[in-house]
DNA sequence: CGACTCATTA
DNA sequence: AATACAATGAGTCG
């Protein structure tokens, strides 16, 4: 991406735009913010909200205007007097085309617009999946066997010869680095890069199509047709519709021939991008210089004035100028996308990387430097072809034009173009092609589609843009074999990618269908039926009428066996025929027992359509008979069957508040269809034991298998059941889950309880440890005080910042309390008498906990910083205090067993006041006080 | 005859 | 287990 960044900064030769960069980005992040989320509705909806905020935006383009005038002497200028809502066509309907118009105002710089983008390096496709791959294959050898053929490759494309000393060797390596799976992983993405692509593509068009609504470029167009064509435009009533139909057909290719003479092709338009070969060079500037600049609004009307640019500008401005002249008129682009399927087949054409690189470099100059004379070796031979067959196309093309005039501007001319339009013939209401530069052609939509090699245009969405953005895929009128061809490349062959396609043009379709709209229908449906059948076998693959045996899946039957065309050949002078069946004849099979899981039943007396292949079991005699073979497969193979020869299970009803069991006790639940009649199901976890309370018959539910190993475990939710007894179990369950959480509320109290004492008698052991002297020396000591200033310091802050503690007094006390103690220096039994006779276990656990910790002070410290970066309000840390830390089993414990109530007693005459206190510190200290005295441990 | 497409193979 | 990829050979079209 960075690369195609840096190509558009790039200064290209034509009329720079004089666009200041800051526009551009302001504009772009507007687009952003609303564009993001759902890409297409939004698009659209900011479209229509935009409309709200319109005279604001106009302000912005006005600036822009009038610089654009003071430097450009333009003839639209009696266009510009008038307001541009007035002077574009104004059709009442122009939601879109006009929001789109005014907005585009202001972000007027546009990336993508004019400039394709060339190619898209696939990182996937570099060292990591690579490297995953080569791993997986595995042993130690391939790494020697890569190497060697990493250097060949090398080797390969500098030189073009290679001259190996073994040439089998050669051959292995080579086929070792060829060999490139690609990942289900990489395919997705690949999907998904193609249908953001595609949508950044329609966004363009739409742009551009909102574009030739604007009144300048109208304006200044609208004079150029001579009188007399514009005449034999208007519709005479008294032609009938053959004449009138004529007429119209003439009239748009005199204009065509106008158009052609009066525009010059001075750059590159679009064209078909590229997967980027990860070991292929990048691309100089230069190449990109013949290409199309990007294009504002501004440079748009540029072009409309000085009447050059691209193919696709001069398309662009055709259909302006025929919507200035009043004639219907839809502006239609193939989508130049970036193809989904494999990387592979769009590079085969080109294998060679040198050449390759030469084609990539230019790729629309083909026709000025063609291969016929070329001097290079076998290897190119691909390539040059392709090219070739362009140019001869081109030629024949040329030479079908009606009386035009090739340009001279050769260099610049493509055989197949990208952009056209389409004009509503008023006499039959339908649409005619035309493309003034490409083929010349007028009505001929036959003739627009690239041959399906060309690596510089493929022909794969074609999508029609009317005046008032409505907009409509119209592939299939140019496709010539959509269903076999043209189909794999587009995201209907992907899984839901007819709905995606639907939903990408959702918001360009329009409300109410017009009567035009119906005829395009029908013919455009028309068209598809009378592609007929496939004539190989390739192209019945994914095709979405027609299915060969071969091609259905193992899951899958061909039911009634309907021969709907009877022959196809395999090979050519020695034909074997093979059936060909519906699509629709089609269907997924299951055996009984997935059925089941799926909550249907096979219907009594159906016959299975077929029978699963026979699991490979152990026994693999290398000579397999073919009776042996048979025989397993009629044992092995277990009955499947379409959907139409189940119907939905109904389990047995509940009788009399009884519900119905299977085998196991349980009751089988995959589908909520299954639930039998006269039941409920309770999907609570505990309402096995709430059925059981209320006292009424249940059955546990199981919804589902979890595969851990090779182990299938029931997944059982809930219970069913009956259905009068369906409050009762939940009042139950109320009441428990009530329960619970007053349960939980008094451990968790409980637990704090029990940690401040802990941390108490922690402080207390500490002091009276400190005081012993070994051996005269006092070593290093637990400064207590210290310590309880500090944290007192600390909490104080925290407090401060978090306001978790809702009284000061409470916070404080502990440690106050604390230090009393230390301050009275004697320890006194009796003090302590409240709570330690109970806890003498513990009371070595923390001399022993504080032994270490005395060892490295500098830790205690650090953990009480860290320990004040803990957040105690939340639940998270608060669990994992517990559970992390001293003796683990209090962890298990606590949440079943809330430790008993006698510690709460015990505290509360010395420790802690008030009750109300204790909760205050159950919720926002207790794993602060956790912490402090567990994380020792460690 | 050459270009090009399709099917087969590993 | 199944599909995909790349090379190769055969056949067809113009």
């Amino acid at each position: 991406m960075a690369g195609g960044r840096g190509r558009l900064h790039k200064p290209t030769g034509a009329a720079t735009s004089a666009t200041p960069k800051r526009t551009t980005r302001r504009g772009a992040a507007s687009q952003d913010a609303t564009w993001v989320p759902d890409v297409f509705h939004d698009l659209l909806s900011e479209a229509t909200s935009s409309k709200a905020a319109g005279p604001e935006e106009d302000r912005k383009p006005l600036k822009k205007r009038k610089t654009a005038l003071s430097t450009r002497p333009i003839p639209a200028k009696p266009a510009d007097g008038r307001h541009p809502a007035t002077s574009s066509k104004a059709t009442p309907p122009r939601t879109l085309a006009e929001d789109a118009f005014v907005s585009s105002d202001k972000e007027d710089d546009e990336g993508s617009d004019a400039r394709p983008i060339q190619t898209i390096i696939d990182s996937d496709e570099s060292d990591e999946s690579d490297l995953e791959w080569e791993d997986a294959l595995g042993e130690g050898d391939i790494d020697e066997d890569e190497n060697a053929g990493d250097e060949e490759e090398a080797e390969l494309s500098d030189l073009s010869i290679t001259i190996a000393g073994d040439k089998g060797k050669e051959k292995e390596t080579t086929k070792k680095v060829r060999r490139r799976g690609i990942t289900s992983v990489d395919k997705k993405r690949r999907l998904d890069i193609h249908k953001m692509h595609v949508l950044c593509l329609l966004y363009h068009v739409h742009r551009r199509n909102a574009w030739c609504n604007d009144g300048r470029v109208q304006a200044g167009l609208r004079k150029l047709p001579p009188p007399k064509i514009l005449s034999n435009l208007v519709p005479n009533p008294e032609f009938n519709q053959y004449q009138a139909s004529k007429r119209f057909i003439d009239g748009m290719n005199e204009l065509k021939i106008m158009w052609g003479n009066k525009f010059k092709v001075t750059a590159l338009g679009i064209h078909k991008p590229r997967w980027h070969d990860v070991d292929a060079e990048a691309q100089a500037f230069t190449d990109f210089d013949d290409l199309d600049i990007p294009m504002d609004r501004q440079d748009f009307r540029k072009a409309a004035s000085s009447l050059q640019g691209s193919q696709d500008i001069g398309a662009q401005l055709f259909c302006a100028l025929l919507r200035a002249i009043g004639v219907e008129a839809r502006l239609v682009c193939s989508l130049q996308v970036l193809p989904f399927a494999s990387a592979a087949q769009a590079s085969t054409p080109s294998k060679p990387s040198s050449e390759k690189s030469t084609i990539h470099l230019d790729p629309y100059n083909n026709i000025e430097a063609p291969s016929p004379s070329k001097p290079k070796p076998k290897p190119p031979a691909r390539p040059k072809r392709l090219s070739r067959l362009e140019k001869i196309m081109g030629e024949r093309n040329l030479a079908l034009s009606s009386g035009v005039a090739p340009r001279q501007k050769k260099k610049y001319h493509t055989a197949y173009p990208v952009y056209w339009v389409e004009a509503l013939n008023p006499a039959h209401q339908k649409w005619v092609p035309i493309d003034p530069h490409s083929t010349f052609t007028v009505d001929k939509s036959d003739k627009l589609e690239p041959p399906l090699n060309s690596a510089q245009n493929s022909l794969v969405y074609a999508v029609a843009f009317e005046d008032d953005s409505v907009a409509k895929d119209v592939t299939r009128r140019y496709a010539k074999a959509y269903n076999a061809k043209t189909r794999k490349f587009r995201v209907e062959c992907a899984e839901g990618g007819v709905k995606w396609w639907r939903r990408a043009l959702k918001v360009f379709r329009r409300g109410a269908p017009l009567d035009r709209d119906q005829v395009e229908d029908a013919a455009l449906a028309r068209k598809e039926a009378a592609e007929g059948i496939p004539k190989n076998v390739q192209d019945f693959k994914d095709h979405p009428v027609y299915v060969l045996e071969r091609h259905i899946k193992h899951n899958e039957v061909i039911h009634p066996l309907h021969q709907v065309g009877k022959v196809n050949v395999s090979s050519a002078m020695n034909p074997k025929m093979e059936p060909i069946y519906r699509r629709g004849d089609v269907h997924v099979v299951r055996s009984a027992d997935k059925w089941y899981r799926l909550g249907r039943d096979v219907k009594a007396g159906e016959q299975p359509l077929k029978y699963a292949k026979p699991k490979k079991n152990a026994r693999r005699s290398l000579p397999p008979d073919a009776d042996v073979d048979m025989d397993e497969q009629e044992e092995v193979g277990a009955g499947l069957y379409a959907p139409f020869q189940t119907e939905l299970y109904v389990a047995p009803p509940v009788i009399r508040g009884r519900v119905p069991r299977n085998a196991f006790g349980n009751l089988d639940l995959y589908v909520p269809s299954m639930v039998p009649p006269g039941g409920v199901h309770v999907p609570h976890k505990l309402a096995s034991k709430a059925a059981r309370i209320v006292g009424v018959d249940y059955a546990d539910a199981v919804t589902g298998f979890s595969f851990k190993g090779r182990h299938g475990t029931a997944v059982v939710q809930g219970v069913v059941v009956a259905q009068e007894y369906k409050e009762a179990v939940e009042a139950a369950l109320d009441a428990m889950e009530h329960a619970q959480v007053e349960a939980e509320n008094a451990a968790r109290t409980a637990e704090a309880l029990r940690l401040w004492r802990k941390f108490y008698l922690g402080l207390k052991i500490a002091q009276r440890v400190n005081a012993i002297e070994i051996e005269g020396e006092k070593g290093p000591q637990i400064n207590v005080h210290e310590e309880l200033e500090r944290q007192d310091k600390l909490m104080t802050e925290q407090q401060m910042a978090g306001g978790f503690f809702p009284d000061e007094g409470t916070v404080t006390e502990p440690p106050s309390r604390a230090r009393e103690h230390y301050e009275t220096s004697t320890y006194d039994e009796d003090d302590g008498g409240g709570f330690l006779p109970d806890l003498e276990d513990d009371d070595n656990q923390e001399t022993r906990k504080l032994g270490l910790i005395r060892q490295d002070s500098e830790h205690f410290g650090s953990t009480l910083l860290s320990q004040q970066q803990l957040r105690p309000r939340q639940e998270e840390e608060q669990s994992g205090g517990f559970t992390t830390e001293d003796d683990g089993e209090d962890a298990g414990g606590f949440i079943r067993e809330p430790s008993p109530p006698p510690h709460q007693d015990d505290m509360q005459g010395g420790f802690v006041q008030t009750d109300a206190a204790a909760d205050d510190f159950a919720g926002g200290y207790e794993s602060y006080a956790g912490q402090y005295c567990g994380g020792r441990t460690e």
